[in-house]
DNA sequence: CTGAAAGCGCTTACAG
DNA sequence: CTGAAAGCGCTTACAG
């Protein structure tokens, strides 16, 4: 393959200066109309693309953001969520030339920190997007410490320290529980995942308070993200003596599980169980009994945060972004409350 | 934030010169055990860490390895093999401290070849994994030309130009239609996903010689890979004169699509028809009924994809690799043919 | 509008 | 075992 062609070369070949071909090649003012054609063409015609490393070092950006997953594999692979909240970033990026740097790691906090602080020492990233905040985040005050411009997807933030793009977990519940009690659901439970997850404490506000302003009966029971984990506390909740009529899933993956759980102990859905999940995918339209709702745009989202992230490493901070309410959807899952 | 710590800085404060610092660093020979330990230290009181830019300039690698995913944004995150591969290629990759450099496109393979030029022509990486192998995909000619290190998940080719992951479709498709067999149906279909994919030539080549083998009726349709692509397919297999009394799916999202429409005309699974998914997932044994799927390892694909190529870029060519064979697991999907 | 030169932060022969 | 120096391929003031 030989020595890749550089600018000297170029320079060289042209009969101009380093400079010159510097300046014409990034649109900057300071050589004619001509020779930046002539630059321009020769570049094109030898596929010839400036070192990053180069470029970096001499000051300028990388134009690389970072993404850490720092989930189980198993939930990673399971719920699409990351995959599509990852297209919607990609989207953003790719338009405007940059690059995402990747990182998937199992359930382990401290190991994202230490990922952050390595990539911005090294200097291969730009800025960071921080997924799934938990209680006590411990990486807001990283990435201001380190000075890592970063976008946490979660908050609002009382300090606005980093942008960050809010949910209003509130309104989502009360779309659920509204869309249960006017079917005239009593007993009501709600699998939430783990109360470490910022979004599921507001989840669990959010669908208390709505029960109170319909005056139903909404208990709130902690089960993992899992398949496995959903059809177990399903079964306890169904043994009880005076089971609900209507369970609250976080995901379409849990309440399948459910659902499975609840058709083996002989319980039809959704005649004597009506069942929703927290988010909506492909998935749900697909089994059968297709599956009620809540729906958001995720790949808008992902779109959402890598554009408040390049405005922030361009200079503008935008402070708390609310992102667009949730839709319910209701589907096949969900019916009028056994008498 | 200041400027932020160098070489030379620390070379300064530890009075010794930058070349020390940096065998220190890199745990060459010519510096003394003692110094070196003094070093190491302030690196890490400092947490400093070496600019990859600067470090890539002056001639090592970048340790990135890229991935383009260039499929419906659709089908990305509804198969969630995607997410299973990456998180095995992930796993490998941050073990031995490299990372992922991750473009998601649509369904354009002229863009992917157009990324893969720029990424190396910047020097963002050192080596590609190419996935999802097209009838003559003109990727590999890229990666000749231009010299850049890559594995296919796909082949085996003929002259082995860069080393290939591949899988015995034969074999798999034999246990998928010999399970069939077993059971009594004699009228099965294969829904096939795009010819333009080498692996699903090779499925339906698969197919044909076990129906062959076991003297049995395989028919080929082609179906896109989206759900309600499989549903009309099905819904045109099932109002035929003489139905087919089992159909093969090439993922579990078109099997779901699948036994969604079947049920809808009144044709029951397994009963009356029984479901193959050609690639197994969680959800597989969430819905009800569990759909008997081919079961592989898929993020040790990933890793070896990983593996194959890093090892590559070390200097050693693995040749023609083959993937582990997958395993059939019959759940509730499938049962004897009816009479 | 153009060219010569310094500098980004490392690595690596090459002398001592 | 250690230090002074060149070089990786760009960008960007600074003179002309």
């Amino acid at each position: 393959m030989g020595r890749r062609t550089t600018m000297s070369d170029m320079a060289r070949q042209l009969g101009i200066s380093k400079a010159a071909v510097s300046y014409a090649l990034n649109g900057q003012p300071g050589v004619a109309a001509t020779t930046r054609e002539r630059v321009l063409a020769l570049a094109q015609e030898l596929g010839w693309h400036a070192s990053s490393s180069a470029r970096a070092l001499s000051g300028s950006q990388t134009k690389v953001v970072g993404l850490v997953l720092s989930r189980s594999p198993d939930l990673l692979t399971t719920e699409t969520f990351f995959m599509r909240f990852l297209a919607g970033v990609e989207s953003v990026l790719s338009e405007r030339g940059w690059s995402l740097l990747l990182r998937v790691i199992g359930d382990h906090p401290e190991v994202e920190i230490e990922t952050y602080e390595r990539w911005w020492g090294e200097r291969r990233i730009d800025g960071v997007i921080l997924l799934d905040e938990r209680y006590r985040d411990p990486r807001v005050n990283t990435v201001e410490r380190v000075g890592l411009p970063a976008v946490l997807c979660g908050g609002p933030l009382k300090d606005a320290a980093i942008p960050c793009l809010w949910t209003d977990q509130g309104g989502d519940a009360a779309l659920v529980v509204q869309h249960l009690a006017e079917l005239g659901h009593r007993r009501v439970a709600h699998l939430a995942g783990p109360a470490e997850f910022v979004h599921e404490r507001a989840r669990r506000r959010g669908v208390r308070r709505a029960a109170r302003a319909v005056g139903i009966d909404v208990e709130t029971i902690e089960a993992p993200y899992t398949g496995p984990g959903a059809g177990e506390r399903t079964r306890e909740l169904l043994t009880r003596p005076e089971p609900p009529t209507a369970i609250i899933y976080a995901s379409d993956v849990t309440a399948l599980a459910g659902i499975r759980a609840a058709t083996a102990m002989g319980v039809r859905v959704p005649d004597d169980l009506s069942v929703v999940s927290w988010d909506d995918s492909q998935l749900a339209g697909l089994v059968t009994p297709s599956l009620t709702a809540l729906s958001r745009d995720t790949p808008a989202y992902g779109r959402l945060a890598a554009e408040v992230l390049l405005d922030l490493v361009a200079g503008s901070h935008r402070g708390r972004v609310q992102v667009d309410a949730s839709v319910l959807k209701a589907r096949e899952s969900t019916a009028a409350a056994p008498d």
